[in-house]
DNA sequence: TCCGCCAAGTTGTATATACAGGCTAGTCCA
DNA sequence: TGGACTAGCCTGTATATACAACTTGGCGGA
């Protein structure tokens, strides 16, 4: 589909866009400042600016006044129900990450995969089987599918070094999640994996993972339950600082 | 504070924001229309209209072309790890939701209560603890403390009809939630609460929520591991619907 | 009566212009 | 040499204006 029919600051927003997941733009690079986009792009200023404001409030970029406009870090990023890169987290609490690849094999969706993945039984993915340790203790066992067509380099990748999920949204910025939080007994092998007693439970997530429109990539992700929990921070929409902080009278706004 | 710094725009914005919190403007009422705004307002009509287009995104109001702005029912949003209210959740399933009130005692704070709650030792709270059933099977197990002034009426109101989440929310809106989820196995009364078989684990939710600027309640929630998930969706910034429908090169935007 | 058309109001976008305030690098002066 | 200052760029905001597209209600003609 074209985009002629596209508003102009969308046409910017998409450019732009186009060039960060290309990896055209990297992290902290500089984005061109607005009077170099109304010089370029032949638009006004307010045009592009209503394009990079709205970067910004989406989380691409960061605008410094003064300095200019720059790709954000993308893994500085925080959320709701965050969707972690366990390592990222190990390395905040200042601790040490470790991890064992135990499987990296290219194989055919089935069942439960293959719908998850919203793709035909027998499709390519690949199969990845990690156990991540926090100071040495095992803290997640990572079982995650690919779809092989999104990730084609997945079988060269050293997954000891770069988590999974820092590659694939390496590859493309992720669009889009769903996650499932479960409390369950881990099976044997889970167990053995996670040096977890009988008994004790597991906190499940399930997450899929959109890119491209479309999922690429589902993980079931096993914690002990005594030694993991996840934590969310929930502000509602229009906390905006002010709500008790309002002393506008209709008719009386301030200049 | 004053708000004689705030940009006019968000001006504009807090006092629709106020009109909605306060009810002075419930779901489906109509905002008043951009040009109601600059002439009444005194403000442009681009000001305006970036105040209504903000808050369309943070899902506030909803504008038609043509007919008008009006308030979100805001029933229908979600969010990320969505802040439930249980009854509203089993009845959005189409079950019906029960609940017995095992408890409703004032008390002082003390320990973890009170460190939760940011209050000295022995400051007056409320301790209810509620199971609630869908279709008659218990659900969830809610030991909930809340500060007593923030609540004076706690101990008169009938939680078996308006669960305290829903009553809580009717005397001041949410600001601000915090919440961690445990997988672990439960102590032998909510076990029987809960009419769960041994060694089953729960999935617990501890939630801290703020009014007022300060945390006035403190939940332990414990959900049988075999029936009951959170789920919770992501869209990051910026999921933009045209990452994959990008046809624009540079120096070429369509007019 | 009923259908079609148009006017008025609304949102959506685009532009030109203006001023305020932050940041930086380079210049000039002591 | 070192420090203060300023010119130039940047973002942030505000306004006036314009045109397009959509919706509704009312008016007029068949």
């Amino acid at each position: 589909m074209s985009n002629s029919s596209k508003p102009r600051y969308q046409q910017l927003k998409d450019l732009i866009i186009r060039q960060i997941s290309s990896g055209a733009l990297g992290p902290h690079d500089r984005v061109p400042s607005e009077n170099e986009l109304v010089e370029r792009m032949s638009v006004s200023r307010m045009t592009a600016n209503r394009a990079l404001r709205e970067l910004t409030d989406e989380g691409y970029v960061e605008r410094i006044a003064g300095r200019g406009t720059f790709v954000s870090d993308f893994r500085s990023r925080s959320h709701m129900l965050e969707v972690h890169n366990i390592a990222d987290e190990i390395a905040q609490r200042g601790h040490q990450h470790g991890c064992d690849v135990l499987r990296n094999s290219r194989q055919h969706a089935r069942g439960e995969i293959a719908r998850a993945l919203d793709v035909e039984q027998g499709t390519d993915i690949f199969h990845l089987l990690l156990v991540h340790f926090e100071n040495g203790a095992p803290i997640q066992v990572e079982d995650r599918h690919v779809l092989a067509e999104f990730a084609p380099e997945c079988a060269g990748q050293d997954f000891g070094s770069v988590t999974p999920s820092a590659y694939l949204t390496s590859i493309a910025p992720l669009q889009e999640a769903e996650q499932i939080v479960r409390a369950q007994l881990p099976n044997a092998a889970v167990r053995r994996h996670l040096q977890m007693p009988e008994g004790e439970p597991c906190l499940v997530v399930m997450r899929r993972t959109w890119a491209h429109g479309r999922p690429v990539t589902f993980a079931r992700l096993h914690h002990p339950g005594s030694r993991y929990e996840l934590t969310g921070h929930y502000t509602p929409p229009g906390t905006s600082k002010s709500a008790s902080d309002n002393v506008v009278q209709l008719e009386n706004l301030q200049r």
